[in-house]
RNA sequence: UGGGGUGUCGCCAAGCGGUAAGGCAACUGGUUUUGGUCCAGUCAUUCGGGGGUUCGAAUCCCUCCUCCCCAUCCA
C-alpha cells in the first residue's frame, strides 16, 4: 500500500505541476520568545520535510517584530532544535528585523497609494471603533488625513518623535468587514524599546500581519505554511501583497492544525509559568514537552520525526495520545540500545550453596536485535533482585520467584527460594536461596523449567546510581493549569543498583534496563562518581496491565456501575419560516409541478435557483428532472457565483434534461456532461456527440463485459456468493468503468444480478 | 449572535460517486532466558444528525447540530 499524501503536499505538487513556481521554498518562522516544543517539531518536520521532498529549500527565519518579548537565547534554542532534528536551513538564519528598512518602504508606498493612514486614536478608542462581531466598526476621523500628512507623520514616527501609543499606521480596508481582521488592521506601532538585534535604531515596529507576508515575499517563499489560528489573517496576507502589486510568483498561505498531546500543555504561557514558578527545573526539565526537555529525557530525533510522520497533517483540531509518542521512542530504541541490568528496589538474596565467584558472559543484545557486543557479569553468593520479583503469596499467573517456584537469574543460574527472612515489622529483608549448578545460562542441563528470567546485580560489584523516574506531568488528559499537575511526575531513586559494566565500559548513553524501560544518562548531572539516569519510557507491561485490570474489575463489581452507552439524541434547531412569496412558490412546486418537498424547499428558498429553474422550465417542460438537476448540480455552481457568471444557461440545462428524458444518456453521463458544461459552456448535445456518450442499453453488448469482469475477479465473486452483498456495487462499478460510464446502469444492475446468481 | 474553519473506530488519519487504507491503543493465540521484541489473528454493515438526488453516497444538494479560531498597538 503506498503512503497517502497529506493535503499540503497535494497542494505543493499541484502548484509545481502547474508551473506556478520553479522551486518550492518554505520557511520555519518562529518568534524567538520562548523555547520550541514538540509542536514546533511538527512545523519543522512539515516545512523542512516538504522542501526536502520536492527538492526545494527551507529558510529559518526569526519573526522578531516585537522587541519587548524576544531574546538571543531563544534564537539559539530554535537553531539548536532545527539542527538536532537533523535539518539544515538554506543560507544564513533570516531575521524579519533585517527586512525592517524594506518593510518600511512598502509602508510608505501604501501611504502614497492612499491605502494606509496614520491613526491617532487611543488604544481604547481603536478597540471601540472596531465594532463587534455583530456590528460593523466605524472609521477613525484621522483616516481622512492627506497623503502628505500621513507621510510626514509616518516619517516622524520612525524618527522617534512620538511617544508609544500616540499614533499607529493602519491599512485602509473596510471597517465593516465581516472578517474582524480586515477592519483597518494595524501595520506599525511605536515602540521605544531596545530590540535584541536592531538595538535602538527603530522606534516603530511592523505588526505580524504586515511583516510576515512581506518577509515571505522578500525571501521568495512559495508556500507559507502556518497553523489554523491564522486562517483569518490570510485575507490581510493577500491584501498586502496584492495592493502592493507584488508580482508573481508570490507566496500563498496554507494552514494546518497545531499539535496537541494529552496529559501535557503546549501553550507558551503555561510552559513559561511552569518554568518561572519552578514547578519544573527549567525549560529542559525532562517532563517538559519542549525539544530541550524531550532531548534531556532521552528522546531521539528519529523518534520525534517518526512521531510527526505518524500523526499526519490535517485541518481538524486534534489531541494526539501520548502513547503514540511513547511507541515511537520504544520502537526506535528497541533496535539500537544495549540491555543492561538495574535493580531499582533491591532485595538481598543469599545463595547458600554457592562459593567463590565467577564472571558470566552476557550479550548486550537479545537474539532478535542484530547487533554485536557483550560484557562480563560478576556473580557471587550475594546478589540483589527486584523486590517485586518475589512474592510470598503470588497472585494467579505470577511467573517470578515464590516459595515454590524457581526463577532464572538472567544470564546466570536458576535459583530456588529456601527461606524468607523478615524484620520486626514483617518486611522481607532477605531471601535465602539455592542455585542449580547445572542450570548455567547457555549450558543448561538441569531440565528445570522456569516461567521467567529476572534481572539481578552482584552485591559486591554493583554500583549505586541515581535513577529519575518520570511520569506524565499532568493527571488529566486536557490539563487547564497547575492545579492539574501530577504530584508524582518525578520519583528519584537515590540507591538503585546497576551492574558495573555500564559505568566502566559505558557502551552507550542510552540503555534498556532489562524488563524495566529505556534510560538515558542525564547529560547535565551525570558523572562517573555520581551517575544519574533518566527514565525515557517504560517497556510495555502486560503483566501490570493485567493486574490493574483485575483490580479495576473488582472495583466495578463492588460498585456495580451499570455501563450503558447512552445514545445521544441530537436536537434540531429551528428553521426560519418562509416568506409569503416563498410559501406560494413552494405550493406551486409541490402541487402543480409535483416536486418533492425537499427539492421544492431548496428551490423556493433560493432566489437564484428558483429563477434558474423557471427559466429552464420555459424551454423544456419536465419539472421533476429539471428541478433535481438544478437543486443538486446547479446549486453547487451557484453557491459562490451569480447566474450571470456561469458558462452555461438554463436553456442548455433544459436541453440536457431533454436528453435524459429521451433516455439518450444516463444520469451518470448527465453528470459528466454537466461538468463539461461548467468548464466550457458547450452545448450538451455537442458534448455527447463529440465524446460519443450515448448510453448503451443493449444487453448483448453489456453482457460480455460483465462476463469479463466476473472472470477477472474470481475471489470477489466468491465473497459475493458467500454473502458479501456490498460487493454488488463493485461489479457494477467495474462494468461502468469498462464502458466509460456509458452502460445503462439499470441494465447493468439487472444483468449483474442474473449472472452472479 | 456575524465571519472563518472542522466533524470518518477509544486516539490520530486516508478516502474526492462504485469493496470504509494505515498507525497507536485494546484484545486473542504462537515464539521467547526481557510478562519486551517478533509473528499470526480480532477490532467501523458505517462516516455528527436528519432529509434529498442517484442503479449506487463518507463523497453531490438542502438543513440542523458540535467543537475550534477572530473584537492585543502579540505572533
Amino acid at each position: 500500500m503506498n503512503e497517502s499524501k497529506d493535503f499540503l503536499r497535494v497542494i505543493v505538487e499541484e502548484d509545481l505541476k502547474k508551473g506556478k513556481y520553479s522551486e518550492v521554498v518554505t520557511r520555519f518562522p518562529p518568534e524567538p520568545n520562548g523555547f520550541p516544543h514538540i509542536g514546533h517539531a511538527k512545523s519543522i518536520a512539515i516545512n523542512f520535510g516538504i522542501a526536502r521532498d520536492y527538492k526545494g529549500h527551507c529558510n529559518l527565519r526569526m519573526d522578531d517584530t516585537n522587541p519587548t518579548t524576544e531574546d538571543t537565547r531563544y534564537v539559539e534554542a530554535l537553531k539548536d532544535a532545527v539542527e538536532w532534528l537533523g535539518f539544515q536551513w538554506e543560507g544564513n538564519v533570516r531575521y524579519t528585523s533585517d527586512y525592517f528598512p524594506e518593510i518600511y518602504e512598502y509602508a510608505v508606498q501604501l501611504v502614497k497609494m492612499g491605502k494606509a493612514y496614520v491613526d491617532s486614536l487611543s488604544e481604547e478608542e481603536i478597540r471601540e471603533y472596531r465594532g463587534t462581531v455583530m456590528e460593523p466598526g466605524r472609521r477613525s476621523v484621522y483616516a481622512e488625513r492627506s497623503v502628505e500628512e500621513n507621510l510626514d507623520l509616518l516619517e516622524r514616527m520612525k524618527e522617534g518623535e512620538f511617544k508609544d501609543g500616540e499614533h499607529v499606521l493602519r491599512a485602509k480596508i473596510d471597517m465593516s468587514a465581516a472578517n474582524m481582521k480586515m477592519r483597518d488592521p494595524l501595520l506599525y506601532r511605536i515602540r521605544h524599546a531596545h530590540h535584541y538585534r536592531t538595538g535602538d535604531a527603530w522606534h516603530i515596529y511592523p505588526m505580524y500581519d504586515f511583516g510576515h507576508c512581506l518577509s515571505d515575499y522578500i525571501e521568495g517563499v512559495s508556500h507559507s505554511i502556518c497553523t489554523l489560528e491564522f486562517e483569518n489573517n490570510r485575507d490581510i496576507y493577500d491584501w498586502v501583497l496584492e495592493t502592493l502589486g507584488l508580482s508573481a510568483p508570490r507566496p500563498y498561505q496554507h494552514e494546518f492544525a497545531r499539535l496537541g498531546i494529552n496529559y501535557t500543555v503546549m501553550s507558551k504561557r503555561k510552559l513559561l509559568e511552569l518554568v518561572n514558578e519552578k514547578y519544573v527545573s527549567g525549560w529542559d526539565d525532562p517532563r517538559m514537552p519542549t525539544i530541550a526537555g524531550l532531548r534531556r529525557r532521552g528522546y531521539t530525533p528519529e523518534s520525534i520525526l517518526n512521531f510527526c510522520h505518524q500523526i499526519g497533517i490535517a485541518k481538524a483540531n486534534s489531541m494526539v495520545d501520548v502513547a503514540q509518542l511513547e511507541f515511537c521512542i520504544r520502537d526506535d530504541l528497541n533496535t539500537k540500545v544495549p540491555r543492561v541490568m538495574c535493580v531499582l528496589d533491591p532485595l538481598k538474596v543469599t545463595i547458600e550453596n554457592y562459593e567463590g565467584s565467577e564472571e558470566l558472559d552476557a550479550s548486550y543484545y537479545p537474539e532478535d536485535v542484530p547487533k554485536e557486543g557483550s560484557r562480563k557479569l560478576p556473580f557471587s553468593r550475594e546478589i540483589f533482585i527486584e523486590r517485586e520479583d518475589f512474592s510470598e503469596n503470588p497472585p494467579q499467573g505470577f511467573f517470578r520467584l515464590t516459595l515454590e517456584q524457581p526463577v532464572r537469574l538472567k544470564h546466570a543460574y536458576i535459583i530456588t527460594c529456601k527461606e524468607v527472612i523478615k524484620d520486626g515489622s514483617g518486611t522481607i529483608t532477605e531471601i535465602i536461596a539455592t542455585y542449580h549448578p547445572e542450570s548455567k545460562s547457555g549450558s543448561d542441563t538441569s531440565g528445570i523449567k522456569v516461567k521467567s528470567a529476572i534481572q539481578w546485580v552482584d552485591a559486591r560489584s554493583a554500583k549505586t546510581v541515581e535513577v529519575r523516574l518520570y511520569d506524565r506531568l499532568y493527571t488529566c488528559e486536557a490539563p487547564e493549569g497547575v492545579e492539574d499537575l501530577n504530584p508524582d511526575s518525578l520519583k528519584v531513586i537515590k540507591n538503585a543498583l546497576v551492574e558495573p559494566a555500564l559505568i566502566t565500559e559505558k557502551p552507550d548513553v542510552r540503555f534498556q534496563f532489562e524488563r524495566e524501560g529505556y534510560f538515558y544518562a542525564d547529560p547535565v548531572d551525570y558523572s562517573d562518581e555520581h551517575p544519574v539516569f533518566n527514565k525515557i519510557v517504560g517497556l510495555k507491561d502486560s503483566w501490570n496491565k493485567k493486574i490493574e485490570r483485575i483490580e479495576a474489575s473488582v472495583d466495578r463489581i463492588s460498585a456495580s456501575v451499570p455501563r450503558i452507552k447512552a445514545k445521544i439524541v441530537q436536537i434540531d434547531g429551528e428553521v426560519s419560516p418562509m416568506s409569503e412569496a416563498e410559501q406560494a412558490r413552494f405550493e406551486k412546486y409541490t402541487g402543480e409541478l409535483n416536486l418533492n418537498n425537499e427539492v421544492a424547499n431548496t428551490l423556493t428558498r433560493d432566489e437564484k435557483l428558483s429563477s434558474f429553474f423557471e427559466a429552464g422550465l420555459a424551454d423544456h417542460n419536465s419539472p421533476v428532472t429539471l428541478a433535481n438537476i438544478v437543486a443538486n448540480e446547479v446549486a453547487r455552481e451557484l453557491k459562490e457565483k451569480e447566474a450571470s457568471e456561469l458558462k452555461f444557461t438554463p436553456a442548455q440545462i433544459a436541453e440536457l434534461v431533454k436528453m435524459l428524458d429521451d433516455e439518450i444518456i444516463s444520469n451518470k453521463i448527465a453528470k459528466q456532461v454537466f461538468e463539461e458544461m461548467v468548464q466550457s459552456g458547450k452545448n450538451p448535445a455537442q458534448i455527447v456527440e463529440a465524446q460519443g456518450l450515448v448510453q448503451i442499453s443493449n444487453p448483448s453488448v453489456i453482457g460480455p463485459i460483465i462476463d469479463e469482469v466476473i472472470a477477472k475477479n474470481p475471489d470477489n465473486v466468491e465473497k459475493y456468493k458467500a454473502g458479501n452483498t456490498k460487493l454488488f456495487g463493485f461489479f457494477v462499478g467495474q462494468v461502468l468503468k469498462a464502458t466509460g460510464g456509458k452502460a445503462n446502469p439499470q441494465v447493468v444492475n439487472d444483468l449483474v444480478t442474473q449472472k452472479l446468481q
